[in-house]
DNA sequence: TTTTCAAATGAACATTTGTTCAGTTAATGT
DNA sequence: ACATTAACTGAACAAATGTTCATTTGAAAA
């Protein structure tokens, strides 16, 4: 039975990248099957390729999504400010955006290595280019003297490793609203730049 | 037991589990097979059999072991004394614990959801009685008044976060030696606790 | 030398995998 | 009313999966 009410390519569709987004997020690009998602989104597993050329595409597709946004919004972001400024609205910006993406972040970190070489390098650099913008604050609050940092390649790397791994335990509902959550966070940063 | 010690299974024995932990780490628990790691052992995959029960079991040695031995060398780390002396020893510990062991530390945080529930579960545990010596001795700091910090638990999650991912990035004869990596990640940690 | 047996082979197994495609269904256009 | 066609089915495909096991191998023990 094929098309039992109106057209539905554009509900399938999006059906199918959230299917592939929750199941991959939830046992990983090698552990789940197309029949799977398809399962999950109510289909045969043949149906899938109206939606993406293979698998892999999938994968990518999700990952790519997810960085594009990133860095789209990041845009709205006023970084033009003294470095103070800048690295509060930066943080407190990453925070806000991980959060509510616990998939995406989960498989934007984890599935880099099931995606193809040429994929993984599309990727890469665009990761590479966020962590620079969080570099270049640092960096201009370095030779401000406003900052105590060392290395802000380094410093760059292990604040955005300590963010982005909050959607991973962080909870709704749980014991800490999430405003309070962003507070201790951007805490920790402050003080851990402070000179 | 008519074989001498020099026997095969010795050899092949430690062979089996460093090429699980090699391949594992590189592609990811689901995306290898059984043959691939008998393929790096130089043996039929039939023969993988006569050293584990199945390939789940492979995968909870890898990261049991990791913790039996990250619980084990944090005891003869002394924690005893005033909260300052505690943290930098307990910090400086964590980075050259978990530097030296890259692929485990990989398995050990990717790998746990495609752990079985009985095996995750005493994973989880392990690691929730590591993180909390942490908390204990931020909290320890807190109200002596040494520590400036919101939340022990969200710190402690926060900095073993954050340190945890320093072996996925640093790699030996990189542009900075260990000891600097040492330092300027104690250096993060130390001022952001600073009162 | 012969015996013994740990260690490994290699074939077989039942499933499952990603992907293709000819055919079916039903909503839309004429 | 008919024709069209997007959307989907369901079967088929070769290849790969984890695991088992009867069989072979070869070094040590007798």
């Amino acid at each position: 039975m094929a098309r039992k009410q109106g057209s539905h390519s554009d509900i399938t569709g999006p059906k199918v990248r959230e299917a592939a987004l929750k199941l991959i997020a939830q046992h990983g690009y090698a552990a789940v099957s197309m029949r799977q998602i398809a399962a999950e989104v109510g289909v045969q597993a043949g149906a899938l390729y109206n939606y993406t050329a293979d698998k892999q595409s999938l994968l990518f597709d999700i990952v790519l999504d997810h960085m594009v946004d990133l860095v789209e919004a990041l845009k709205d972001v006023d970084l033009s400010g003294p470095p103070w400024a800048a690295l509060e609205a930066f943080i407190r910006f990453h925070i806000l955006f991980h959060v509510p993406r616990v998939e995406q972040v989960f498989i934007s970190y984890m599935e880099l290595r099931n995606l193809d070489p040429d994929n993984f390098a599309v990727i890469e650099g665009r990761r590479r280019d966020y962590e620079q913008i969080l570099a270049g604050i640092l960096k201009a609050g370095k030779e401000s003297g406003d900052f105590m940092i060392t290395d802000p390649r380094i410093t760059s790397i292990a604040l955005i490793g300590m963010l982005t791994a909050i959607p991973q335990w962080y909870r709704e509902g749980g014991r800490l609203p999430l405003s309070e959550i962003e507070e201790i966070y951007w805490g920790i940063v402050r003080r851990s730049v402070t000179a």
